[in-house]
DNA sequence: CTGTTAGCGCGTTCAT
DNA sequence: ATGAACGCGCTAACAG
């Protein structure tokens, strides 16, 4: 009876304003879960990334948050610790509390849990990479334009000797920067060094270990192109124990811009997602498939374009 | 009937591996709402936090989703938006979700709406901060203990002319950690210049300002303590602009450690706030107080300490 | 020990 | 134009 819109189908001013009143001064709000039980939706959305406390997922969790109350959906919070196995359970658990879309940030390579639970009719929306073969929408950063604008810039700074450190193996979003990577050396010119071509996880410890055998190399890279936030960290945790410089002893570009970014002991040049504009058009695409606004058929696929910012911590050879 | 305890209430070893099994061949879930709506308890916990962009709050927000999940809790993430209206909305809103209870990381300085709000009786247990003259538990950071650990060390290096760039005028955090800079200097026989104590409010503008003009006085700090990370990171791009070093021209220590805290240009002294201990206990002590398993008349008000890391940024004098 | 039923609070439908 | 009754899926209470 306090729905909101039942009142504006019958009488509008006398009643409304009486309910209205009414309402206030007994501080009465309909209870959602009665309702979610009736009208079968509960205006909720899980969101599952693989680290809340990764300022990449985190500042997507607030627009994705802030965008999804506007449209009355409150958001479920899920950590999958980057373990495929809780990601598993986690979507279980927010069929179990019937929520009326995911956004997911998905973790690991293995994608076929994904791809089943979808059939189940919640519909799904991934963020940060895509799956292969897969009729579920996604959007992510274009990787493969990031790399390339990333190495271009190594590449006209100078730099003929330039090393990847990448992530993890065989999700897309790692594969697509490293094709980036691959094909910018090629395009000028430069044969790619697999060897040159290392790492194997987006974590700290991946850019520490490697950034430090790299500098042990008979002909060591003049310029790294650390494939995330983290992996840079780590890679400059490793310069900063030997004894180097960026950029006078090396150079060192990021995937991620950070709010630090900036006013680390070099500036560093980065390669900006649009973090905003991925989680906004998220939420709608997952809105328009919740209230089937949209042909279900159509499945997006969207590459958001990335944003070179160019600091100090390459070197001009 | 599928509650996963009726069984063993009755039959143990037959009836319980039928279920199981039928309930993982037909992929069941029982339905939480159903069972939120019938039990009055939904089994999920609200969390507003003022920016879970803010590295702080989001590797508080991880804890507390995984503390909460193996109790078998949902988290409704909610963003303040450090704006106290929607703070209030928010407590409205996690109320019609019928909540078990509310982690609440507070904005601002006025709490009569809190106050207002935990009469309802759904418990909520506040983080980050305390309210004066209030019945909800709390836990926090000492932040007196806090400014005290870091002032002792600043004036152990020789320092004397001693900035602060503070956070909110008004709230516990400010207040406590202001008390303990005033409280450090006067047992150390300095005076407290309270024209040295600048700033109101705990975001980057601020210690960018800030700083810039502390820089310009006559006879300039040759220390600023920073009360937040946010405001650290405005005073070293106004120290960086100004072509100054640290801690070479002028030292600097911040309240809350940060992954990026030990490779910044000068590797940070900071205050790091116990987080993960901070989040669980609050978890542990709303949980409590959800179940009833402890008598509601005692009012927690925990204060954890918090830990000095010394690294670089401040010069011996 | 097992099967049946009432009712949580809402929105919808059907009957006035 | 309004009010009464039903049922969403679950669990607790009760009857057999």
């Amino acid at each position: 009876m306090l729905n909101g819109k039942g009142e504006q189908f019958r009488i509008s001013t006398q009643t409304s304003e009486i309910i209205l009143k009414a309402a206030a001064e007994y501080n009465y709000f309909p209870n959602r879960i009665a309702r979610g039980l009736r009208l079968e939706k509960t205006e909720t959305i899980g969101l599952i990334v693989p680290d809340i406390a990764n300022q990449f997922f985190s500042s997507m969790a607030k627009t994705i948050e802030i965008e999804s109350r506007k449209n009355g959906y409150s958001i479920f919070l899920c950590d999958s610790l980057d373990n495929i196995s809780t990601e598993k359970e986690l979507l279980n658990l927010l069929a179990a509390r019937k929520v009326d879309g995911i956004i997911l940030a998905p973790v690991g390579t293995g994608s076929d849990h994904i791809n089943e639970f979808s059939k189940n009719g919640i519909p799904v929306v991934i963020i940060d990479r895509y799956l292969p073969d897969t009729k579920i929408p996604y959007i992510t950063t274009d990787n493969y334009l990031g790399a390339c604008q990333a190495m271009e810039h190594i590449l006209a700074m100078g730099h003929r000797v330039v090393a990847c450190i990448q992530g993890l193996n065989g999700i897309s979003a790692n594969e697509d920067r490293v094709r980036g990577y691959k094909d910018t050396l090629n395009n000028n010119s430069i044969a790619v060094d697999n060897s040159l071509i290392v790492g194997d996880d987006f974590g700290e410890e991946t850019g520490y270990v490697q950034a430090k055998l790299l500098m042990k190399r008979n002909n060591p890279p003049t310029a790294i192109f650390a494939l995330s936030n983290l992996i840079s960290l780590g890679a400059m945790r490793a310069i900063s124990e030997s004894g180097l410089k960026i950029p006078d002893d090396i150079s060192l570009v990021s995937f991620d811009d950070q709010p630090y970014s900036a006013l680390l002991a070099s500036p560093m040049t980065t390669v900006e997602q649009e973090k905003d504009e991925i989680a906004v058009r998220a939420v709608n695409i997952l809105l328009e498939r919740i209230t089937g606004a949209k042909d279900e058929r159509v499945i997006e696929k969207i590459m958001i374009k990335p944003k070179l910012i160019i600091r100090k911590s390459v070197r001009e050879m």
